[in-house]
RNA sequence: CGGGGUGUAGCGCAGCUUGGUUAGCGCGCCUGCCUUGGGAGCAGGAGGUCGCGAGUUCAAAUCUCGCCACUCCGACCA
């Protein structure tokens, strides 16, 4: 360990502060800086690279649910938010206003997008008139603006980038069946590409979204046991539509509201990936969204030119296979490169001298375990995909072998309180479904109800762990971003 | 928004207590030589509104006040 700190200088250790390590990562990984507004960063090449793998993978996903993309305005009439009493009560205490312009006050005050569920509810309301429009299925990949207390890169911004799904239907059950659909799409997203394992689950009253009827989360396990929230799904039943008057006339000749829903997922899964499979050493980026999957670095040496020449070949070769950079750069030694490339969390390292050279061979490294594997030069584009899917499944692996070995049971509240202060990770529990049991939870422990998880606990959820009555459920606490 | 900490070169810091004339150090950066299998070496060089604004003083990085930003801890949240 003590090795490992001479290598890789100005990234503090995770067992010495998690989240000093966080920001050194980020710094050091060079994936975002801070803007010259509060809250606010900047997206450097590598870290907008992370969102544009995160936004190809549930963009296809998106279409393949049969979501279109389409674009809302920026800014909110003041009136329209208004209009949904619980909505705007949640989001008021966190919008910039727009008052201003052209050199002249508005008449109308425009908030600046939290969120577009009334922008949208409001075009729906122009959109629908028969069931035979439904259902509207549409996605927005936006920036939207929430002026919270307390910033941290990706994970809490001012403003932040993400995707926000609105679908409109005929039915109820039609729009719960949506609801659990995308959840389910973000589940598979964050697992396959992302390698991080999710709890899916029901968001309590207290936690649900401001307007929705039922908000449905995929909790994550960062590596210093704190949970994140890293997608929601909302049921917003007809909520909305009675606010826009969304209506449409029925096949039985009857007019109806429609029943509404909204999901959405943030650039926080960046943060996510970090927190998740980062090390001492840096990033640990899963293959699938790496912007940089395999770096080639030739060990040159004096009188041997060829090298250089060969590793070029060698790196055009992967680049059937992979995303392949050749780090050619004279001024820097190998060793100075192998901490470098490691730092950015590149999955796979290749390394070409003349050593591996006379013996028609090259080192491979791999990131995530730090093995160093000597293969040979025939096939190796064969060789290096079968690692990065390898690496990507053993990430996964890892992180959820991590996550169930974070998730303790608790039958009291002693236990709960112990855990959560000593342990951390996810506690099931018992819970009986009384807002102030869980408040008072809170209060003393800091956890949160994460979600009440949709698998449902093999002997049924036992006793309330703070009254001690009869549980309804079974719910996931912790302590959470 | 409440409480603590920090702000001096791209990054990390010293100097501030006890004001003083040319503001230092390490890394990085530039040029050259030499090197390259886990952050090499030598020589030369560039780079500063000391966070911003007032004030005290003959004199402010240093003292006082205000503001801003970042950060940690709380309440709010993707």
């Amino acid at each position: 360990m003590a090795k490992d700190k001479e290598f890789v200088k100005e990234i503090t250790p995770q067992s010495q502060d998690f989240s000093q390590w966080y920001l050194d990562v980020i710094r050091k990984a060079d994936l975002a800086d801070y803007a010259p507004v509060r809250g606010c960063i900047v997206f450097k090449p590598d870290g907008y690279e992370l969102w544009e793998r995160c936004q190809a993978g549930l963009d296809r996903r998106f279409k393949a649910t049969g979501h279109r993309n389409a674009y809302f305005p920026l800014f909110i009439p003041e009136s329209l938010l208004l209009k949904e009493v619980e909505h705007v009560e949640g989001f008021n205490p966190e919008l910039p206003w727009v008052t201003e312009a052209g050199g002249e006050k508005l008449t109308e005050r425009l908030a600046v997008r939290p969120t577009s569920e009334t922008v949208i509810g409001e075009m729906y309301h122009r959109w629908v008139q028969s069931y035979r429009d439904l259902p509207i299925l549409i996605n927005q990949w936006a920036n939207v603006v929430r002026w919270e207390k307390r910033t941290l890169p990706f994970l809490r911004t001012t403003e932040f980038l993400w995707q926000e799904g609105h679908t409109a239907h005929r039915t109820e059950a039609e729009a719960r069946e949506e609801v659990m659909r995308m959840l389910d799409v973000y589940r598979d997203f964050i697992e396959t590409d992302l390698a991080i394992p999710v709890i899916p689950g029901r968001k309590s009253e207290s936690e649900k979204f401001a307007g929705a009827v039922e908000t449905y989360s995929i909790e994550g396990l960062m590596k210093d046991g704190k949970a994140l929230q890293a997608g929601t799904s909302h049921f917003l039943g007809q909520n909305f539509s009675h606010v826009f008057d969304i209506q449409f006339l029925d096949d039985d000749g009857q007019r109806k509201y429609v029943w509404t829903t909204s999901w959405g997922m943030s650039t926080r899964v960046i943060g996510a990936t970090i927190m998740v499979h980062g090390d001492d050493r840096g990033l640990v980026l899963p293959p699938r969204v790496a912007p940089l999957q395999v770096v080639v670095v030739p060990i040159l040496k004096k009188g041997q030119d060829d090298v250089l020449t060969r590793a070029q070949a060698i790196a055009d070769g992967l680049r059937g296979v992979a995303r392949v950079r050749l780090d050619d750069r004279a001024e820097y030694s190998p060793g100075w490169k192998f901490n470098d490339w490691e730092m950015r969390g590149v999955p796979l390292r290749v390394e070409i001298g003349p050593k591996d050279l006379e013996k028609n061979q090259a080192v491979i490294a791999r990131r995530d375990t730090g093995e160093k594997l000597f293969v040979s030069l025939e096939g190796l584009d064969a060789t290096v995909s079968n690692l990065l899917e390898t690496i990507q499944k053993e990430m996964y692996e890892r992180a959820k072998a991590f996550m169930a070995g974070s998730t303790r049971q608790a039958e009291t509240f002693e236990q709960l309180a112990d855990i959560i202060e000593n342990q951390r990770g996810f506690v099931r529990a018992g819970w009986c479904g009384d807002a102030a049991c869980e408040a008072e939870i809170k209060e003393q422990t800091k956890a949160t109800i994460r979600n009440i998880p949709l698998e449902l606990p093999k002997q049924g959820p036992g006793r309330c762990v703070k009254c001690g009555h009869e549980a309804k459920h079974e719910v996931l606490f912790a302590r959470a971003y």
